[in-house]
DNA sequence: GTGATGACGATAT
DNA sequence: TATATCGCCATCA
């Protein structure tokens, strides 16, 4: 194309807001999965920008659905973890969100194509259920 | 164009 | 698991 420019669109906000909204009711997911998910050497901390910068789409984007990988809530005064528990997601007693019990599995692989963006890499389960490790 | 900032991640201890 | 350190990168002043 004659503008193969990587973004596509202005910035990695428009996408990050798109595969934010993604995420279904009473999941959680994370600024990694996020950044992965949009790929383009899309970051972490980008996400996290992002969200910073959501202003009136924070109407229609369930930002409080990401968090940081520690499955901690890293804002504070914006009521996110009281959203989340009103969607229906589990805390422990440390503030930790059950990650093992509502991380987002990420997008389906044909929604990623058909936007543009990458599937989610298989990530090692490590620890809750750990019965099928049999890994050799 | 440069420096500073930041709703983070990964690794090491 | 928690803490400390470093890295990585877009946005803003």
């Amino acid at each position: 194309m004659s503008t193969p420019t990587a973004r596509d669109e202005r910035d990695y906000y428009e996408r990050i807001f798109r595969v934010c909204e993604e995420v279904p009711r009473g999941q959680v997911s994370t600024y990694g999965d996020i950044a992965t998910i949009v790929g383009d050497g899309c970051d972490a901390r980008i996400v996290g920008h992002a969200m910073a910068a959501l202003g009136a789409r924070a109407a229609t984007c369930p930002w409080q659905r990401i968090i940081n990988r520690t499955g901690g809530i890293s804002t504070s005064g914006h009521g996110q973890k009281e959203r989340l528990e009103e969607e229906g997601v589990g805390f422990d007693e440390k503030g930790h969100v059950l990650m093992s019990v509502h991380q987002w599995a990420g997008p389906t692989e044909e929604w990623a194509r058909a936007r543009g963006f990458h599937p989610l890499p298989p990530k090692t389960p490590q620890g809750g259920a750990s019965t099928q490790l049999s890994l050799f």
